[in-house]
DNA sequence: ATTGGCTGATAAATCGATTTATTGTAAAGA
DNA sequence: TCTTTACAATAAATCGATTTATCAGCCAAT
């Protein structure tokens, strides 16, 4: 028993495989194809259950109904929340989704690239690391749909989805400020993306605004979660004057807490905690964190309905759009009673 | 600048494609053809950056490279993590990952199974839902290389990989009873699943032999964690006498300590935790939290040997092998002082 | 009687590879 | 001299669909 092909249907219903073709793609009316004929074989491969053979579909017309999907790491509760909610959407739209993650990594990305692209993905969902831009131009150049999420290149013109970076670390900073903190530090991962320098303008223009010294610990990431604990109890050591702190992700907000945790630090008497990026550790940690939530549910929403349109419209009219979602600012703990 | 086919890098050697292809498949010295040829056609191919269409390949090979992965939930971390190290190693060996979360709906995931089926996918490795026991057995009958993981299908000879769930849950509950506990709670999914049986067998078998009462409470699953609290929430205020509380999933454990919290309960003074699977919010937690970790490099690893071997020995010996992995028990948090 | 239009269906080309069967030559063996 | 054998490469078949071009029959119009 093995697979049927769309010859075993036509030999066996004594009808050319271009009806049944015509009929299973609903050209039976355009082609003018008897009513009783369409029903017979409806029926014939209803019932056998036949199913076309994807590959040779694929490879006949060029669509391979596949979406790529690449973000920085599955692992991370931020992107498998984001992937999770576009997964439901592409199935929902007859699309699957194929996936990875870069690491950041630009060589690795270049990678995925080229093998989505051999698999003839139909569209891509990147969010990319720096030092890509090239291969995404090429990628657009060729008439490829492709959408940009959590941060954009801005040497390249595409369609993104991103949310306001800078005002959200800009207004989580002014409430610190607002609590009456002095000695508020940043830390956050070293990197050029748009993403993350948004997010530090928005700090240090908070502190520029009220006058206040920045103190901004940049850390290289690595997978090795001791080699992000290390330089931030280093930093936490040297500088002990501070009085809050404000993490860049929120996988850097949770290594922090790590770190307070093993320095016996109070919060928020010791030191006032807020981070970027919403999770259930920031929720439970007591007193709970305060945290930028961002709209993920919105961001799945804005990245695939941007690329359905994409992939429906041949003619694009617009040359590209970008979509800034806002964030919410979750206030977590008991707000500091003797602010200035 | 479009693609080139086999066809184009034929002619502009002025070579036959059966050549290119055996050159490129390494079958040049199997075929006899001249060293110098295979020089010129392997520079060439290096220059222009030729890759041969992948569905094209696949339609004739009847190989697709891909495995597909469904796990319950990409967005859950345990699963999370997981996917992410079967992504890693199976790139590493020329395959891709096609992946869709099940939910634990066996429609959906019947759904799913025929839609890798008709990708042609060349492996499966699955979490398991119930009631998916004939899908599966067809699968396999087919000739299909599967492994499943987390859980098994008892009534399906299959490969798996699993941890000893019955002896971790066991050896955790009897840890809170030897710290003197005597009202020891257990919370969990209402499942038939596996490792989710093991689970509750392991807490039973413990209370058993010390001669404790069970106090079960099993919630029916839901993605809207409120009415996954609703019912911890309603048993915790029912059972005052509860000294501690075994939470049978980290999902369970995470929501179980919004509850905790929303009702001010305080650890260990008021309740002992304990959580199946290790994750960032037990560790954090004031006092941090007990936890049975999965080892999950070592799942992964399994996993993807299990069915890397699979696909690579066409005559399978073995019939099928099961993995079961020894879990880590984390103990955190001041153990009581008062045990008897 | 020939052309043209319409209907209903099909033969053949195509997508881009792999695989099988075949060809042509030159050297070796009978 | 004629047949093998080895060598080097290729033509053609195949995978399973879609798409283009073609055909056969029939009726109306020129």
């Amino acid at each position: 028993m093995k697979k049927l092909s769309i010859v075993d249907i036509a030999n066996h219903l004594n009808v050319s495989k271009t009806t049944i073709s015509f009929i299973l793609n609903g050209r039976a009316q355009e082609k003018r194809i008897g009513k009783e004929l369409v029903e017979r074989v409806q029926k014939f491969v209803e019932e056998v259950g036949y199913k076309p053979n994807s590959l040779a579909k694929s490879l006949r017309t060029g669509k391979s109904n596949i979406i790529g999907l690449m973000v920085e790491d599955i692992s991370n509760p931020f992107f498998a929340s984001i992937a999770r909610l576009i997964e439901d959407r592409a199935y929902k739209n007859g699309y699957k989704i194929i996936y990875c993650s870069t690491d950041n990594d630009t060589a690795k990305t270049r990678d995925l690239i080229s093998m989505f692209r051999d698999r003839h993905v139909d569209g891509y969902i990147i969010a990319p690391p720096e030092g890509i831009e090239e291969d995404i131009a090429s990628l657009i150049k060729d008439g490829m749909p492709v959408v940009l999420f959590d941060r954009h290149l801005p040497k390249v013109n595409t369609d993104y989805v991103e949310i306001d970076n800078r005002f959200s670390s800009y207004n989580a900073t002014m409430h610190l400020v607002q609590q009456g903190y002095k000695n508020i530090a940043y830390i956050t991962f070293a990197s050029n993306q748009t993403q993350m320098q948004a997010r530090l303008h928005g700090y240090k223009d908070a502190l520029d605004e009220s006058g206040l010294k920045h103190y901004i610990q940049e850390i290289v990431f690595s997978p090795d979660e001791e080699l992000i604990m290390g330089p931030i109890k280093t930093f936490l050591k040297k500088h002990k004057n501070l009085d809050a702190i404000f993490f860049g992700t929120n996988h850097v907000g949770t290594c922090g807490l790590k770190v307070i945790n093993s320095l016996g630090l109070k919060v928020p008497g010791d030191l006032a905690l807020v981070s970027f990026d919403d999770y259930d550790v920031f929720k439970l940690f007591s007193p709970p964190v305060s945290a930028i939530a961002q709209p993920i549910e919105a961001i799945a929403d804005s990245v695939i309905t941007v690329l359905l349109n994409k992939l429906n419209t041949s003619s694009q009219h617009i040359s590209s759009q970008s979509i800034i979602l806002k964030t919410d600012f979750n206030i977590r703990g008991s707000s500091k009673s003797n602010s200035v």
